[in-house]
DNA sequence: GTAAGTAATTACCATTTAGTAATCAGTTAC
DNA sequence: GTAACTGATTACTAAATGGTAATTACTTAC
């Protein structure tokens, strides 16, 4: 399967799932953070998902992680400056849905996530 | 399950998903364009998720659909202004990660569709 | 020796999403 | 009457993703 039927789509699915706009969200508001703050800030995630977040994060150059091999161990993420500028990039997307939520439009998806429940 | 853990998050899942960047993409550079002819530009969807695209964005008011009631039908898309905003937005993250390609970055994911092939 | 503390990893199951193939509706052309 | 045309829908299967719970490693404190 062609890996990108769109130039923009690559970059796009480097910051969907769930939690991970999320995730960048607070590291961009919170810098460094520590992995167990990060379960803190997110009740609801998993250990599991978190780390393949971070992980996905970080191969893509995203994140930054730092770890200091005390013990028990210290490892911290933030923003690498390409995750700033990818903030900045998606702050765009969210000025356009804040102006369709002032003109009073929702997005009222059809993903079964939402319609179900 | 709470639906958005993020102000981002419900935009950005109404632009996810295989295919939907690459319709907005040709929608945006085609004009209106019909059915089948959006069968012929992407040639390995299948009717069912671009149906099912379709209606999503139908639905979150990004895209119009107008019906020709003849025999055969001609139905035809097109974006709406809204889906013109997104576009000017979703090109914000574009331009970044055109800056990282050109600056020898590659968002080499850990996504299995791209990592098993 | 056992619990606490941190950052994971693993095995497993449930839910979502994508994809395939068959079928429908209604009219025209053969 | 049967095939062609268009834009779907349906039932079904396969794959990807998300979530839970148990477990690991290493050291300090009790």
């Amino acid at each position: 399967m062609p890996a990108n039927e769109c130039p923009m789509d690559p970059l796009l699915r480097a910051v969907t799932g769930r939690w991970t706009t999320y995730i960048l969200w607070l590291l961009a508001n919170e810098g460094p953070v520590r992995f167990g703050e990060l379960m803190g800030l997110m009740p609801k995630i998993s250990a599991k998902v978190l780390t393949d977040r971070l992980r996905m994060l970080e191969k893509n150059g995203i994140v930054l992680r730092e770890q200091k091999s005390t013990i028990p161990p210290e490892v911290s993420y933030q923003l690498t400056p390409q995750g700033r500028d990818l903030l900045g990039a998606l702050q765009a997307l969210n000025r356009v849905a804040r102006e369709w939520e002032r003109a009073g439009w929702s997005l009222d998806r059809g993903f079964p996530e939402t319609a179900i429940q």
